[in-house]
DNA sequence: TATGAATGAGAATTCATTCAT
DNA sequence: GATGAATGAATTCTCATTCAT
């Protein structure tokens, strides 16, 4: 191995393991693979992070933020609120088909508190967003009046299974699309429900 | 061990996999953990399972057979179309109540592609069902005319979102009723979505 | 391997265990060397002992005992103090003699708590035997007035010195009719020291 | 680092390593945790030590020399005997008080083969000046007539027992005045043993 | 000289599976 | 059928040592 930066070889295992984690899942994703598929020794791994949960953590919270990141840019562009609950969906998603089966991975694994409270935290980040949108778009007159946060929780959990069929069982999936529209046409002053 | 019939045996040893698979997940839960809950020995588990994977799918198929089971036999007793979706997501969301640990382990660890071709059998048989519900609720009159297998589709996505939050999330939920409600309203007729 | 009972087997790692701490120290006794020397696979001794602390702590207990053991029964058939002050230097010696290098694990490793108890009590132990011998012979006049008890530490650590003496540095012994002469010389009346 | 001499910086190290081997043992002593105490890189430790164990022997020898000369200073500047038998116990009692943990560690771990022949040589001169002491003591007429190297052999090794309990086991220990008193009394003439 | 990232062998431990009894 | 001792490969993790910079 070519000598690096830390940080850089620490960015390349957290890619590498991306792959074997989404594989794999969490149990099965042992330090050899992820050693294997970064192209390190394990001692190596360790030099980096300091137990396979640390990886683990690590490399979640890297893609929660890297999906927190790239919604928040998408959103500071919009205004129409309607088209806002559009991109918010379409980006989950999009990121969704592209890190397919790393989404599965956060269920349980170890007992159920295994990095459940940055989990949570971030769900609850996504909800609070997608309240926001809809508090607007009933301000504006656009959405009708409704409890925001409970509306967001109902969009948040038919994206959820959206998206868990998407990766375990495609025949389930109908077209984006028709999903998105499915909720704002239910959102849509005009429709009610 | 007193004499049991091989079926006998094999359906304790299932029963006592059940809490120890509920409580450890997959990975965690050893052959001989699962021998000594079923006060059976070691050897004895592979008299009657091929190996672990196979105790374990066939576990999972087990209690697949039940919720189909209790699904079948409530519907049977229906007629109205409406109170058979109502019945069918309740009964769906009570078992995954009552069966928290178990439906987690569904998807999650082993990487996913475990026992693939069974789950998605068991999946295509609920949303077959549910299909046919509709089916006969369109005949009826009942529900506005539509592409039955698609909704089965959206009303399984969405109470697999549902059930997922149950599991992983409880501060998405929103009421079981309010969500059967929202289901069923966009079904009967005179709503349009 | 061929099959045996769990208690036989139990006998015949500790055997080997033996072997293998007394050349290489706590720490530097892998579970590997120890199977190795057993003739046992290295899963195999975790079948036996919880883990090395285990296996370690039992092996000491069993040498513990049998010298305990060994000398309680010589002290039985003996009735002059003189005697059995001899006794218990002969034995203690002569044990040490053909366990040589264990007697030197009684130190530290892991820390100084590492089943210090168990050591302390043994020691404890000793020394009460000592300082009983001891009391007996000022009781029946064969010994000068004198603490038992701080008698029996001298005796004890002087023995102590010499068993080291025997395992490190051979060259520092002397032998060991002389070094009992010199203690029942200070002990018997009519000397002072 | 400062630019330092070889020498200077060998020696820092080996002050440094001091600390880390008492704290925990040659094992669990690791050169990460020696570098890290010392302020020097893993690899700078390679530059001035072959490996760990040259490391460790350097260190070894040099408290040996330490306490070496310490006596051999002292010893110079007593004339009587008795004084000098009597301050060769109390240094030695002394140095090993404050260095517990050093002492402790020779002869265990890594078998206890391990630097044994530098350990031999130390122990050899002990006994040389302790026997020149007893030799000059038996010219001068204040000690009966004996074998001077059996008899530096006899205290040494109760020397060496009554260190041992210090160290490892408290209970044990006597005053190091009455055990300085118990070798003088045996060895001043008027004592017979 | 000095650094610290990287290595690879080896540590303790677990566990699915086999097999003599 | 049933047992449970035994296996051996795999797991996570550590660490002395090397070497490109």
């Amino acid at each position: 191995m070519n000598k690096r930066s830390a940080e850089e070889t620490k960015k390349h295992i957290l890619e590498a393991a991306r792959a074997v984690f989404a594989e794999q899942g969490y149990s099965q994703a042992s330090m050899r693979l992820i050693a294997r598929a970064s192209g390190i020794s394990v001692g190596g791994l360790y030099l980096h992070f300091r137990n396979k949960e640390d990886l683990y953590l690590t490399f979640m919270q890297d893609w929660m933020k890297k999906l927190n990141d790239r919604t928040q840019e998408a959103l500071l562009k919009i205004d129409d609120p309607i088209d806002a609950i559009r991109a918010f969906i379409m980006i989950s998603i999009d990121f969704a088909r592209w890190n397919r089966e790393i989404i599965i991975l956060q269920g349980r694994e170890l007992g159920f508190t295994f990095g459940i409270d940055r989990k949570r935290e971030f769900f609850r980040e996504r909800r609070r967003v997608l309240a926001n949108i809809v508090r607007k778009g009933i301000g504006k007159g656009a959405f009708r009046d409704c409890d925001a946060d409970e509306v967001a929780k109902v969009i948040f959990n038919m994206l959820r299974g959206f998206i868990v069929s998407m990766v375990v069982d495609e025949e389930a999936i109908f077209s984006a699309e028709a999903y998105v529209e499915l909720v704002l046409n239910g959102l849509i002053r005009r429709n009610n429900w």
